[in-house]
Order: structure tokens, then sequence, then C-alpha cells
DNA sequence: CTACTGACTCAAT
DNA sequence: GATTGAGCCAGTA
């Protein structure tokens, strides 16, 4: 694990937010504030998103376990189909209804605490 | 350089 | 409890 918190202020965001992202376990998801909270900017859960959709060069991000701090799917649609994030939750044995995660607070992978 | 936008979140109404 | 507005940081026009 790298040492973060330090470092962030743009150039390497993307990466960081990429590690966290691969560093999520299969069947497990996490919020984007989790994450922006993880490298130090809270306020920067927008950042995340907007990482997400420059993940599209890196095929490891599994950005379907990413969702909003609602459970909610909000990024399905700039998957290659809506059902395509969906589908790869499923796939993990997340259900999902009605774009959202069923049990996500169950399912909440948070960096912070559980990888510390 | 200013303005607008966005896979977000929080606070106030 | 649902809806609305503002704050946030980075990228693009």
């Amino acid at each position: 694990m790298k040492s973060y918190k330090i470092n962030i202020r743009r150039q390497d965001f993307y990466e960081m937010v990429w590690d966290v992202v691969r560093m999520i376990p299969s069947g497990r998801v996490t919020t984007y504030g989790h994450i922006a909270e993880y490298l130090g900017t809270k306020r920067a859960a927008r950042m995340v998103g907007y990482a997400m959709n420059a993940s599209h060069s890196q095929p490891t991000i599994p950005a379907h376990r990413v969702v909003n701090r609602k459970g909610m799917l909000t990024g399905k649609h700039h998957f290659g189909s809506p059902d395509q994030m969906k589908k790869l939750l499923e796939a993990e044995g997340v259900q999902v209804l009605n774009d959202q995660v069923v049990g996500f607070d169950k399912l909440l992978w948070i960096p912070s605490k559980e990888l510390l």
C-alpha cells in the first residue's frame, strides 16, 4: 500500500483512484465519497467519478463496484451498455434492483477501514 | 483567464 | 421525507 494523503493535488489523482478501485474485493462495492475521503480530499467525490470516466483505458478497473453513497448505479450509463454494470455486479454475487445495490450497507467496502 | 460541466455530497427548506 | 441549492476539484471550451 502506498502512502497517499500527501501528494494529492492532481497529477496521479486518477492513478490513486484506480489503485483503490482495483483493491475492491469481488462482490463488494464502495462509494465515490469514501474513495475521495481515503485520498484525503473528501470533497473530491466528483473527481473520483471523473477518474472513472478516464478509466476506459484501464481494463483492470472494476468501475462497476463504485457507486454513489446511496448504492445507486449512477455510472451505469457510462458503460458500454446500461445493463453492463448491473450484469457485472450480479456476476459477482451483488444483487441489483432498480439501479440500486441490494444490501448496499453490508457490501460497502471502505478503504480507510477495511484496508487500513 | 473566465465560464460551464460532471459517474458526487451535504445542508437547508 | 422529498426537493432544491450550494460547495467541491479537475478538465475542456
